[in-house]
DNA sequence: GCCGGGTTGAAACAGATTCTCAACTCCGGT
DNA sequence: ACCGGAGTTGAGAATCTGTTTCAACCCGGC
């Protein structure tokens, strides 16, 4: 059984985006402190739209050039991770601190469960040196239907109930 | 050992895409063959606008939307799988005679390498069962540098143009 | 050849992301 | 506190892929 992987620690990860901002001489405005703060303060896969919700919850008027800059800017630092599932546009998530993660994704309700796998990660290695490549990253996302979504459409089979809700669009 | 994944033939494939259609009581347009036809003869993993270039130079003038229209049928058919490799776009290629293959990506080239893992492939269906998932598809590439490219300059000091696979998106 | 439903293509549209550029902010030096 | 300049911001325009619209057109059965 694989374990719901922990985050950082938002705090930490706004100290280590302050880091990275300093370091390198760039201003730290009050956009980038709430855009990341909005961010990190979330463990779901958020979409700019999503990410702009927040800020307008938090009465924060943030231009969408600068969220997405500003997310730009948090991807290259290694503070968040970008994501791609196919649903024509991105997703953004804070860098877990546990080791890469792969995705099962629900195509009826979005929802988005994470699982690690220690054999497929020494797998995509072994692959990887078999073709003479330098393994860089990866990706890996499993496309299905969860069980609750089985229980509703087509499906004749057994409606079991709930599992977890782990995140939805 | 994975060996080179062969495509079904060019003509066998059209010739299920005329049955298919034929078999709907669909029209079989002058377009539809001209887009399955330029498709099918090519190995490689075709973007629209590739498969643009490849009708004008045959001197065939098809609309845009008919081609998405096409290719759309042509999947549903099943002839054609359809990628996105976060390119912000799709690619499309032939149905290949092999079962599901995954993608190896070079970083620097851009060159685009299959295998297929038998193990991966049993894998993935237990982890989606594990987690209450009925598996559809999956995607898993692996990026990273080849052989040949490992070979050349690894600073950022020279600058080959060779390849601008820069991609933004 | 006629007819009718499915198809086509140009253009309008839609959604995500990037670009433009004048106004503004951060921040180190004074 | 004040200045100045480099870097940032934001509104809107632009771009890019892909979809929709709809009148004209083609395919295939009669």
């Amino acid at each position: 059984m694989t374990s719901p992987p922990p985050k950082l620690d938002a705090t930490e990860l706004i100290e280590r985006f302050r880091r990275y901002v300093r370091d390198r001489s760039l201003p730290l405005t009050h956009q980038r402190e709430a855009i990341a703060s909005a961010l990190f303060s979330s463990t779901e896969h958020l979409s700019v739209e999503d990410l702009e919700a927040v800020l307008r919850a938090r009465n924060l008027h943030v231009g969408k050039a600068t969220v997405y800059r500003t997310l730009d800017l948090l991807v290259k630092a290694g503070l968040v991770i970008e994501h791609d599932f196919g649903e024509g546009f991105r997703r953004y998530e804070p860098c877990s601190a546990t080791s890469h993660h792969e995705h099962l994704v629900c195509l009826e309700c979005g929802k988005v469960v994470e699982f690690a796998n220690e054999r497929i990660e020494r797998m995509k290695a072994l692959i990887a040196d078999e073709h003479g490549f330098r393994h860089h990253h990866h990706r890996l996302e499993i496309y299905g239907v969860c069980r609750e979504c089985q229980g509703r459409a087509g499906a004749p089979t057994g409606n079991q109930t709930a599992t977890t809700r782990e995140s939805s669009r």
